[in-house]
Parts: C-alpha cells; sequence; structure tokens
DNA sequence: AAACTGAACATTTTGTTGATTGTTCAACAT
DNA sequence: ATGTTGAACAATCAACAAAATGTTCAGTTT
C-alpha cells in the first residue's frame, strides 16, 4: 500500500504545478488527470475533491510558512522585539503574495473561503509561536504574567487582523500598512509590559 | 434660490422613503422622480449622481450615530470605562444594522464600497470622540501622556477593525465577537494605562 | 478482488439576449 | 434666461441557454 502514498504524491505534484502556473480555478481536474495519463475518476480514489487536492498542496507548502515563523521566534533579542518582527514578516509576507503572486493568493483565498476550518487551524498554529514568545516575555520578567496564554494570543491576533488580511479593506498601501502595524504593535506592546 | 434647497430635501425624503423600504439597488432614479411628479433629469440637476443622493442621505442620518457616540463619551465613569462601552456600543450598533435593517446596510455597504473617502471621514469623526476620551483618561492622570492623540486614536481604530467590519470575516456570531471585543480592549487598555 | 476507465450526471461558469436603469442633452415651457 | 422635460444613449442587470467542469459509478482491465 505505498504505491497509492506515490500516487498522491503524484497528483499532488501535477496539481501544484498547473495551480501555480494558471491558478485554482483555471486549472480542472481532466488536466491534473491528463498530465498523469490516468482518468478523471481516479483522481477521486485519491482526494475526495478538487478543493481536497488545494488543501494538501497548502498544507504541504505549511512548512515553508512555520520555518519562517520559527525563524523569527528562535532569533535572539527580547520577546518584545521579536513579536514586533513576527507581524512584520507576516506582513510583509502576506503583501508579497498578494502583490507578486496573484495565483498562490488565489488559491489560499479559495481554501480560506471554502474551509475556513483550515484558516482557524493555521491561525491555531500561529498562536503557538505567539505563546511562545509570550512565555519568553514573561521569564525575561518584561511582560506581565498571564495564566491563559493561548487566549491572550487570540487576542493579540483580533487586534491585527487588519495586517494579517489586508486585501479585505482594499488597502493596498503597504506604506501605510507598515505605519500602523508599527503604531498599533507599540500599543500592544505596552499592554502586554509588566508594570 | 432658497427653492432649490428645498426641492433638494424633498428628493432626500422621497429617495430616503424608498431606501429604508426596498433598499438601494431596488429604488430606481424614475421612482424617486415620480413620487415627486418630476423628470429623471431634473433629479440630475439637485443630485449628481444616484450614489450622491445615498450619500446626502446617510449624511442626514449622521447625526444619530453621532449622538450614540456622543452619549457614551459624554457619560459618566472613568475614560477607561467610556471608550470600553464605546467600542461595545459601535458593535452592537452595526450587528444590528447586519441583523434587522438589511435595507440600510445595504446602502451603508454601497457607500463605503463606492465612496471609500466618505467611510475614511467617519472614521475621522469617531477619531474626535476617541481622542476626547483619551485626552479625558490623560487628564485624570488614568493614561499616559501622548502627544499625538489623534495618531494614537488611529491606532485603536486599527486594532478594533474586526468589530467594525464583522461581516468581512464572515463572523456573524455576536457572542464571540463579545468575547473578543473585551479580551482586545483589555489588551488595548492596559497599553495605554500610566506606569 | 482491486485498480482503473470514461461515459453519465449534476453543478458551476460562461456567453448571449433583452430589459432595466443611470445619465445626458437637445428641445420645450415658463 | 431659467427651469423642466422626456427621448436617446450607455452601462448594468436578469434570465436563459450553452458550454465547461467537478463528481459519480457501472462496467472493464489487471
Amino acid at each position: 500500500m505505498d504505491e497509492k502514498a506515490e500516487t498522491r504524491d503524484r497528483i499532488l505534484e501535477a496539481a501544484g504545478r498547473r495551480f501555480e502556473h494558471y491558478g485554482y480555478s483555471k486549472t480542472t481536474m481532466s488536466e491534473i488527470a491528463s498530465d498523469l495519463k490516468m482518468s478523471t475518476g481516479n483522481l477521486y480514489r485519491f482526494y475526495p475533491s478538487k478543493l481536497d487536492i488545494a488543501e494538501a498542496h497548502a498544507r504541504a507548502h505549511e512548512c515553508d510558512e512555520d520555518e519562517m515563523m520559527e525563524a523569527v521566534v528562535a532569533s535572539g533579542g527580547s520577546a518584545g522585539v521579536r513579536l514586533r518582527e513576527f507581524h512584520r514578516v507576516i506582513l510583509e509576507h502576506t503583501f508579497k503574495l498578494i502583490d507578486e503572486s496573484k495565483k498562490i493568493f488565489e488559491l489560499a483565498q479559495a481554501i480560506s473561503r471554502e474551509r475556513p476550518a483550515y484558516a482557524n487551524r493555521r491561525l491555531a498554529i500561529e498562536r503557538v509561536y505567539l505563546v511562545r514568545m509570550l512565555e519568553d516575555g514573561m521569564a525575561e520578567g518584561l511582560f506581565e504574567p498571564h495564566d491563559n496564554l493561548d487566549e491572550l494570543a487570540e487576542m493579540i491576533q483580533c487586534a491585527t487582523m487588519k495586517f494579517r488580511y489586508p486585501q479585505l479593506y482594499n488597502c493596498f498601501r503597504i506604506d501605510m500598512l507598515r505605519r500602523e502595524l508599527e503604531g498599533t504593535m507599540d500599543l500592544i506592546y505596552k499592554g502586554l509590559l509588566k508594570r
């Protein structure tokens, strides 16, 4: 039954090439199938739907984002500095997607629209990194102690939503967003500091 | 030339009735015109476009919202309590619009989509109230002094965007939003406190 | 039996048509 | 002159048909 996993991978690769080249909506199941010289029906023995292929593709690329976040969290400096850098990196990353790689951005949008659970899971993962930085900050004696760190991280996410989904506000001015993020982080940072 | 202003008002009233009953998209210029027993062309001598009538209608009703905000700002209690209440009131108000009065909500959406400048102006007005509460809080000795209060208010708006446009996140669970707003306000509040 | 196909089906997208509606303007009325 | 009209125009919308696409499954191959 290792055969099966291999075919799943081949499907994922073929689909990935199409997704990145033509975008999610412009790649069809029959194109993916014919790239692999198989029938459309057969695809469904490996993935229950096209959206699931897209989700698998996103999952396969998650590690890139995770590494990006990990790099910041594990970098030197105080928790406050890293927390700020963390959000800067996320903003620049999403903005780059919107701006440069419309194809991947379309994919991301399709997934978070049709699969809100997936988007929530990603936010939960992001929170793991946030919690680590909060813990570090408390250990440092920089941040005020809290008992529910995941909830605190959730609230930080609420306050920085604008920078996570800038397209929702039709704000495509990265320079404005950068300035607003700095100011918002100032506010959040002060709110976390030990009194 | 007082005649003119009167006709403008009559147009606004007729359009307003239609807007509130049938929504923005379902009221036509010829309906407004025939309600007033005039021609469609004549409407354009008083308003350059349908959207301008909608904007004028919104402007005419601004005072309701302003009074709502004024009531909170002028109410007793410390600046911190009022700041929190201010955002609660805004959340409940927008949510009520979405939920109850789809017609007015459609109007509001049309305006903020087609006239971003109008939405920005509204945010600027809201900031006036925020600044007043910030000033009060500083006078009280509750908040840390700042020099650029409008900018500070802007950052508070950034951090509370999610609660101002909940429909953007397809989050229609008022109970969840309430909880998130409380947490976010906790964070912001602490960030403002004097050290 | 297990793997696979491709035609059949259902859903979505696209294209097209005509009607509706926002807007303009030459002609008319005051 | 000034104010007003309603037909003309252009843009948008709604409804429908046609095409494309996602999904399923009876039947075929291995």
